[in-house]
DNA sequence: CTGTTAAATGCAATCTACTTGCATGTAAGG
DNA sequence: CCTTACATGCAAGTAGATTGCATTTAACAG
């Protein structure tokens, strides 16, 4: 547990619960997001039983305080993962088995503030994510 | 109803029904995106009762046959829109009022190439969505 | 260390988006 | 027309996510 995020947890007001940690632990674990069922999956398998509704409940919190990232990948579910440590960066997902790459990469900072011009919106966040076939699915 | 619809519809072996007709009718007056409910709403209005069920069915389908696209934007349902007669584009949707305007642009043809170089998966499509406040809600 | 309190949790119930099964209806080609 | 495969409506069912409320616990003052 890093102690920035600690941190972050109480400028926000929130406390430093033994479900925070597990929650934080378990998406630590994981590179690629996953989802609130995965989480509790590990949660259970790392003998840390939590209730489902605070999986949703804290991973929600988590995200508000920029904390934890959100993806959809159109699955009807939303995946989570850690932003702390990590680059800005997007996913590729196969079509076939549903597996999921990182793509280190995002060409959208020039783009950002064309749209913002254009637009006279203020843009503060974007989804990104491929789809394709993997090398096994093809 | 385009020609062409009816010829696609035709080559995947199904019929243009009354119901289909007044889908593709509804989105067709629509630019931007809406979501299944508001695709019922239209029918209703256009006093061409169509049930829930069968609109679903038929957005999944005429999705399948590419002549709608279907969009996320993280609310925990779909959008659609249809392809035909309109060029490759994307979104930005206001975090305030859920207010979505059409970009009329694609930054990643280029970087698709990249990506299939890197990673081996045969890229097939993409979901590029920004989010913002709209000079209202800001 | 202990008492206080605001925040967090668990459980049950609920909601909403979406799907499935099946009997009936209808478009399309002969 | 007649046939038939495809489409629809209705009812019931899933799955992901949310809400209300009583109980528990982290954090902090003293």
């Amino acid at each position: 547990m890093e102690a920035a995020i600690a941190k972050s947890l109480k400028a926000g007001g929130k406390k430093l619960t033994r479900a925070r940690k597990a929650i934080l632990a378990v998406l630590e674990r994981n590179t690629l997001p996953i989802t609130v069922a995965e989480v509790h999956a590990g949660l259970v398998k790392a003998k840390t039983d939590v209730d489902l509704v605070t999986v949703y409940r804290n991973l929600a919190m988590l995200q508000e305080l920029g904390l934890v990232n959100a993806v959809g990948f159109q699955e009807g579910q939303m995946r989570y993962e850690v932003v702390h440590g990590r680059a800005h960066h997007h996913h590729i997902q196969c079509r076939g088995c549903g597996k999921i790459l990182d793509l280190m990469l995002c060409p959208l900072k020039k783009l950002t503030k064309l749209i913002e011009e254009q637009t006279r919106f203020s843009v503060d966040g974007h989804a990104l994510e491929f789809f394709g076939w993997c090398p096994q699915c093809r």
